[in-house]
DNA sequence: GGAGATCATCATATCTGCATGCTCAATTCA
DNA sequence: TGAATTGAGCATGCAGATATGATGATCTCC
């Protein structure tokens, strides 16, 4: 459902969630708590950085943290970042010369729609929701 | 959603449907009106053959037929022939020290589920659905 | 049986995701 | 100011997906 890098990047997400408002975790401590490659992962952090998903500080007791509430930030939010930037939409599915894009055939708009189901899952889930643990020591999660 | 050749793979069956119980569908024609290219799609088409999903007769007057009524053959059907199998399941979002494969935590439970809620649209919608078009010439179409 | 059409397969190149290692830059603290 | 800590960035290699070209195998038709 999503590449390797995206799968990294909610997982490292999850993670911050679990600590927001707390500290700050650094890329060397989620690293080995994620079972990811440090220098790889180091780049995936980075881009949500740039984002403004995440905060990060340098030095001493430096590291990561969640800029956004957990409650507030979709997973699909997470997986954009690291999606190819499809610019119009997919290709027609019956035949390339015979869908103007402007008036996509009936197959298209089908397909187009299965996309947007398939993707609505991601929307709906926050962050939050998958910060559940044992000790539910977040309280009562969910979108509002 | 889908990789590229999955993506090929659907719109050539899709193409075939079209022509279901008709004729067949050579490979250089397939891929002239997908804007495939050609040996690519052969390998793609192949596969399917030997997944039971196609049917192919050479030499002249050959070529490529759906071997399953277009309402009987899910997208998800296609998708799966060139999906890699992953063994064990997504690994534990929050930390895979923590996480035990049998007793799986909250979290993992909960990722499961959006997985599985993404691929729904994929095994609800038949071939036969996306083979709509203007003329409307297979009459009615949708899972019975 | 021969010619042309068509599927099937192999060898190779290209591109992208993934991963590793090294170096630079910024921050903290003594 | 200097050392330690930590993020940021660059160079490289590897594997798999994607794409291209050439060749073999099988079928139909004459």
């Amino acid at each position: 459902m999503l590449t390797r890098t995206a799968e990294y990047a909610v997982r490292a997400v999850v993670l911050l969630a679990r600590h927001y408002g707390e500290r700050l975790v650094s890329a060397d401590e989620i690293a080995a708590r994620l079972g990811a490659p440090r220098n790889y992962l180091s780049k995936t952090l980075n881009a949500l950085t740039h984002r403004g998903i995440l905060t990060s500080a340098r030095g001493p007791g430096g590291g990561y943290a969640l800029a956004i509430a957990p409650n507030a930030l979709s997973v699909a939010d997470i997986a954009d970042v690291f999606a190819d930037a499809k610019p119009g939409g997919a290709r027609c599915l019956l035949d390339d010369s015979l869908c103007d894009p402007t008036h996509p055939c009936s197959a298209h708009q089908r397909w187009t729609e299965i996309a947007l189901n398939a993707r609505e899952p991601l929307l709906r889930t926050a962050i939050g929701e998958l910060c559940e643990n044992d000790e539910r020591t977040k309280g009562v999660v969910g979108r509002p």
